[in-house]
DNA sequence: AATGCAAATGCAAATCGTTTGCATTTTTAA
DNA sequence: TTAAAAATGCAAACGATTTGCATTTGCATT
């Protein structure tokens, strides 16, 4: 239903067929992908990508803050999701890798009294919850 | 104050040098460190060690539950810390590294109407909090 | 204290994920 | 339509981490 040219677009990227399909399956595929699933996922449909376009097109799209990067745990690969327009975290499945967002994050608040505390300046924060769905538990 | 050896030992760890000065450096450092950090931390104390004894040794450690390992955000290496006796985070500053435990976990109370919600089971969760000490802010 | 076995270590090479240089192709704006 | 700028493909480089194997060490037993 979105218009991916116009999205990517209205974040300061220029338009190109591999931004395009790169764009359209993250969205399609709601969830976290590594960046090789994705350069997988795209050779499936016979689209022409190569694995590096693909790290670099995720780092555009991560500058731009239309996707967020982060770590999968005991592991040393990023995983990448499209970034929700409100600031989310996201309950992965350790076997199957479904992911569900989670309807607010629980750290605003907490954020601040944590600041007086600490006299930091919190700019940001890594959450991910792990477990098992209920299919796979 | 501690004793390391008994420390390896409660954990069901076998005592060797490096694994010694291994703990005793993490429990000194009170931070997150690199693999490498530690490592030329240790060679700098005239120690005979090896970089992949390094990370070994943290893969045992991280396994029996001594140390916790991370990611730092837009870095691909991998950060280890002694793991507390309690659960908790961190708070890290993004330009010196200096690192504050919180005093308590805000996602307790928070997972558990999340499984209800989602079905899921959660097993875990990764959270750390970044910005600004007062110095470097 | 000496012995033997399993586990830990050092070293070098392999591996994995990610990044980069450069030639070619595509996009965009004039 | 064309020129300049940016994006892509490809191969090679890179950095972090892991592995195979020979050697050393820790530890239980004599």
């Amino acid at each position: 239903m979105l218009d991916y040219k116009e999205s990517l677009k209205q974040h300061g990227l220029k338009n190109s067929k591999q931004r395009n399909l790169l764009i359209k399956l993250l969205s399609n595929a709601d969830g976290i992908m590594t960046a090789e699933e994705i350069y997988l996922a795209l050779k499936k449909q016979e689209e022409k990508i190569n694995l590096s376009t693909v790290y670099r097109i995720l780092e555009a799209f991560v500058e731009k803050g239309l996707v967020v990067k982060s770590t999968f745990p005991s592991s040393n690969t990023c995983v990448f999701t499209l970034k929700h327009l409100e600031h989310s975290h996201h309950l992965i499945c350790l076997k199957c890798k479904k992911t569900v967002s989670l309807p607010h994050c629980p750290l605003k608040e907490f954020e601040h009294s944590i600041e007086k505390e600490t006299n930091f300046n919190i700019t940001d924060h890594n959450l991910e919850l792990y477990g098992y769905c209920n299919n796979c538990k």
